[in-house]
DNA sequence: TACATATGTTATAGGCTCTAACTTTATCAA
DNA sequence: TTGATAAAGTTAGAGCCTATAACATATGTA
């Protein structure tokens, strides 16, 4: 992997860059999805924007914080696209939830690389508040969205525990998918299917006890 | 990291050292729990075992060759102890089910660093045949519980539709709690609870239809 | 305009992966 | 028993990476 892939490098005329930072993102987004969340190097990423390889570490501490950038980043389109979803339906329907679920869904299998690293390591993400902040707005749109089912209020404990069942669900959905261990999809699983079939599954429990 | 650590390095007297191959995959399991998924190196593993950092190259191909050997090992463990932990309840009953995934979920939580490469990196497990077979016994253990509950064969759609859920759903709930993500679990959910409530809600939606 | 700051660059230390070439030990067949 | 061959170590080193230090060049503000 040097040039010649597929974004060339850049090429300044200035000996300032103009926007590093922000070209460096692009680059490392798509670095991690072509190499896998691995697949990545500080130093190429730099090589692809055309600056030298230490030129970063004056926008980033290190290697994490460049990948903690990209994940708050992502977590943000997540929620957008979680919420623009849900609203394509009226409030209180199974396929409101439904939809933030296929939001979710197509997250992962659209941007599996940053999907893996918002999830799957967890090297500096810990004690990062921020990142934890804009995790819990996503929380809260399926809270939101499970009470209005069952006429309750999003903070109602029936409501908690049936989206985080939804969630687990639709999130092992997920990484089951882009990991291409679910046999089920395989055969024939629709994502819609999967996620009206849980979604009543759960929601109708809900109301029943 | 180096030595003075936990494990202390292997003094060997012999210039061979009998039984590296074993020894490596040890060393590398307690780096990959106590520094997490990506932060083991070969090297750091071969001094730890005593020997020189081109030693482990004798044993496996290279540094995926050995998370491979060591994914392999532990979906065997896995399998185990779901088994294990289903056959402690009657054949049929949710609990059986339910108790498969505490197994799921408790060896998740013993060994986060190894479920994380299990299920996380992909590097070069997709071609694994090996691997992809010894998941697919982890699915039809349950597969088979699912369908003794609602009186279905293992293979019947509606068996594979119900495990398939279920699995996802606990995968998440492993996922989400190791990435202490899991707010509901913050609140006092406990794993039983959850994993009944799941189970339930799946396997009585199943017999509805 | 001049100085401080931001943003680049080169050079370099030190770690890691993996290979090549060499050495020591084990195995096994004659 | 012995001697050839294979297995399992070792050292040396190429080439990549991270991250820092020291230096250079723009930019912006007093």
């Amino acid at each position: 992997m040097s040039e010649s892939e597929a974004t060339l490098p850049d090429r300044r005329s200035t000996y300032h860059h103009g926007d590093l930072r922000e070209r460096l993102l692009e680059v490392v987004r798509d670095l991690v999805e072509t190499h896998g969340p691995e697949g990545f190097s500080v130093a190429e990423a730099a090589r692809r924007a055309g600056v030298s390889t230490a030129a970063p570490y004056k926008h980033f501490k290190d290697r994490t914080d460049l990948l903690n950038a990209l994940v708050s980043d992502a977590m943000d389109r997540l929620a957008g696209q979680m919420a623009a979803e849900r609203d394509r339906y009226p409030i209180g329907t199974y396929e409101a939830v439904a939809g933030i679920g296929q939001a979710y869904i197509d997250f992962a299998k659209t941007e599996p690389g940053i999907f893996r690293l918002m999830f799957g390591l967890t090297e500096g993400h810990e004690d990062e508040d921020a990142l934890q902040q804009k995790g819990n707005l996503c929380r809260e749109i399926v809270e939101t969205a499970c009470g209005a089912c069952i006429g309750a209020e999003a903070t109602d404990q029936a409501a908690v525990l049936s989206a985080y069942i939804l969630w687990t669900s639709v999130h092992g959905h997920a990484f089951l998918s882009i990991d291409k261990k679910n046999k089920a999809e395989a055969d024939g699983l629709k994502d819609w299917h999967f996620l009206m079939t849980v979604t009543r599954a759960v929601l109708d429990a809900s109301a029943r006890r």
